[in-house]
RNA sequence: GGAGAGAUGGCUGAGUGGUUUAAGGCACACGCCUGGAAAGCGUGCGUAGCUAAACACUACCGAGGGUUCGAAUCCCUCUCUCUCCGCCA
């Protein structure tokens, strides 16, 4: 949520900023002003009642402590009708903050000023390259050919079990899942200094409110009702992302400043319905409905979001140096960046059987957009309450790292070989028909 | 799912309608005292709104309603925690 103070005081730069991101989103500055104006005519004015009231009240009470009766009923005849207008204009605040509160939380944050001005991903930079495109010396398979015919992922079945854009990964391809997770969870945790953290994968609306997803993108996720109590949908979420439970877990607390920097990484299950999307058409394992993913959350002190940044972004592109992957890191564009983010790197691996590239990490700054939604704060040594930066990062996402990882490694012979960071996970070197 | 007990500031803990403006204690900070420390004494010490800022004022005792001139306190609904029982991996 953006700082109403900041809208308040500089509605130009509030206005100029969202209009960079191409979502129209600035013209509801106005409005969003006229509500808040409202509000604190009224809040004073009702304010002002209040006091009286309590005057009043404390004068009543002092009068019956001395058996003054009758003055006491006069008094409280007088202040009768105070009352009344207090609930009144409670009522009016209550409403205009509400109305203002609604639009506030559908405003996307405002772009970092490092980031480029753009419209769509046309206009992402592209910040650095490591690794190259492999050669084969034979015709590649893409990823779908491999897993059926090393048998590491039963498509059919899982389409059969749970509808299409969902994985069944058996034998040797569920091995190389769990290896992934494992190796991904022994990086950042004994390498990176994250803590490791295991999460709820069901979490309330607050959570959904908290990191951004909800109000605006309610239809992408799936809500979950308990047995046939129909009043109990839309107590719980799937979790679309670890960084849902994982960035909450210290909402609405006062860390210390000594607590800071809060470094999590965890491992779940992301859960996407993406209703509306262009359809999860695309066979294979690229766009799914479940797919499982390490995340890397960090909370951190304003003046250190951009070097932490930074940093998470390096943690994540070693993942694919250690597994020998070329990949690509972009600077998103305005126009590009997810709702909550005030600067986005993206990582993108090269899938050779895909010949494009896929993103399996995303890292973002959210700044204090999240912090200010979750009521998240720190205080610093001066006693003064403030908001921490928020990042998250994918470190990484794991189907599209599968698919990279054997479109690259196929051999000659149909099989895949195993990079040497993974065979203490995979316990083999490689896989084969 | 059943029965019972609870939820008050960083922690602890009093408060059953009116000097509660939330007591007392612990912790913390500063000062006095001391050669230095401890103890002792004194002062300060929740969150937010409003304000250019300060004072003042307002709100907040799990959440939301209600009664009242006035609610931490009374009434209703909900949430969560703990204990026991049942069911369950």
């Amino acid at each position: 949520m953006l700082d109403i103070k900041l809208i308040r005081e500089q509605p130009d730069l509030v206005r100029t900023r969202l209009a960079s991101r191409h979502g129209g989103d600035e013209k509801a500055i106005d409005t969003i002003l006229e509500l808040d104006e409202q509000r604190r005519k009224l809040l004073a004015e009702v304010e002002q009642l209040k006091a009286q009231r309590n005057r009043v009240s404390k004068e009543i009470g002092a009068l019956m402590g001395q058996k003054k009766l009758e003055e006491a009923e006069a008094r409280k005849q007088e202040t009768r009708e105070i009352g009344d207008r207090i609930g009144e204009l409670d009522k009016r605040v209550a409403e205009a903050e509400q109305k203002r509160d609604d639009l506030l939380v559908r405003l996307p944050n405002l772009p970092h000023e490092s980031v480029k001005f753009g419209a769509s991903a046309e206009d992402n930079v592209e910040v650095r390259v490591w690794g190259e495109k492999p050669a084969f010396s034979f015709q590649p398979k893409n990823h779908i050919e491999l897993c059926e015919s090393l048998k590491l992922v039963d498509f059919a079945r899982a389409a059969k079990i749970s509808g299409s854009g969902f994985l069944l990964y058996t034998n040797f391809g569920a091995r190389l899942e769990r290896a992934l997770i494992q190796f991904l969870l022994d990086l950042h945790t004994n390498q990176h200094g994250y803590t490791e953290v295991s999460p709820p994968f069901l979490v309330t609306r607050d959570c959904m409110l908290g990191v951004g997803q909800f109000p605006k993108f309610a239809d992408q996720y799936y809500g979950v009702q308990e047995g046939l109590d129909a009043s109990t949908l839309g107590k719980l979420y799937l979790i679309p992302t670890a960084e849902t439970p994982v960035a909450n877990i210290h909402r609405e607390e006062i860390l210390s400043e000594k607590q800071l920097p809060v470094r999590y990484c965890g491992y779940t299950p992301c859960f996407r319905g993406e209703a509306g999307a262009a359809g999860v058409g695309t066979r294979g394992m690229i766009r799914v409905h479940q797919f499982d993913k390490v995340e890397l959350i960090k909370i951190v002190k304003p003046e250190d979001g951009y070097s932490e940044l930074e940093a998470m972004v390096a943690n994540a592109e070693k993942v694919l140096q250690l597994l020998g992957l070329h990949y690509r890191v972009l600077l998103l564009c305005t126009g590009d960046m997810g709702f909550a983010s005030a600067k986005t790197y993206d990582i993108e691996v090269w899938a050779p059987g895909q010949n494009q590239y896929l993103e399996v990490s995303s890292c973002s700054n959210c700044e204090d957009f999240q912090a200010r939604r979750m009521n998240l704060r720190f205080k610093d040594e001066s006693g003064e309450n403030r908001f921490p930066h928020i990042l998250n990062g994918s470190g990484t996402a794991l189907a599209r790292l599968y698919v990279a990882l054997l479109e690259t490694c196929q051999q000659a012979d149909g099989s895949i070989a195993i990079p040497p960071a993974l065979q203490p996970y995979f316990k083999a070197d490689s896989i084969r028909p």
